[in-house]
DNA sequence: CCGGATCCTATCGGATACTG
DNA sequence: CAGTATCCGATAGGATCCGG
């Protein structure tokens, strides 16, 4: 009981509740399994080889097409406007289509995209820590 | 100048220094390309179907390969196999043998694993918002 | 300039059978 | 019990061509 099923884009994964009650203190104390949906829908949405260099590209201020897809090497205008699509429905990045000819479109990174901010920086610290754990 | 390229288990990418030195405040102040390995370091290290749910699974207490299958509902023994053997290698897990008959053999979770719980509660959190967000 | 459509490959993960 | 080996389908990502 408490057991819950969950479909994210990638995987339909069963949660089993009891798997939350004994986590050790350093992991969430009350984690649920409703809360493993929500790292894994966190993990969807920014995993992938290229969604983040996109976002970061944006972020510096690359805002069309051709320019994002310069800044980053080797994307293919496939994989660019795939993740681009995706990253629009998960409202991380707003296309605005200004109607002149010949019609030009631009990309910008939304307010929300930049609470981000927090993962990366605790990723950063987290990858930076493991290089050196794993080399030993 | 100052572009890296990265190679991970999973992607070969070159990340353009300039893309880092204007982004906006709330994401890493002064991230380098070097971070961005991190990241994705970071990601290839807990991303797959299953890794997560290995390591809370451990963390709950289910020792033995048979225990942490149980607790997985649908996981195979060549996928639980092969994750294990990854978790291992980046030291979030240790395998240890006990010479008994028949051979008992004992996975926990180290230390190092529990250094995690700030980016799993920074998912939670981030991801709890997304759905809200995603619905509107 | 901004992509969509098509085809292809490589990898991920599942099913099943088998072993010390 | 604790896995390995083999085969196979699904899908992520790449290459290329085409169109508005």
């Amino acid at each position: 009981m408490g057991d819950s099923v969950y479909i994210c884009n990638r995987y339909t994964v069963v949660y089993r509740a009891e798997l939350f009650s004994t986590m050790p203190r350093t992991l969430p104390k009350h984690a649920t399994a409703e809360d493993m949906k929500y790292v894994q829908d966190t993990l969807y949405v920014i995993s992938g080889k290229w969604k983040m260099l996109i976002i970061l590209a944006i972020c510096a201020g690359n805002n069309r097409f051709k320019d994002i897809q310069r800044a980053i090497p080797r994307i293919t205008t496939r994989m660019l406007s795939k993740e681009l699509k995706e990253l629009e429905q998960n409202k991380l990045v707003t296309r605005r289509v200004y109607d002149e000819s010949p019609v030009l479109i631009e990309y910008s990174t939304t307010a929300y995209c930049k609470s981000f901010g927090a993962i990366i920086h605790e990723m950063i610290r987290w990858g930076k820590e493991h290089r050196k754990i794993v080399k030993k």
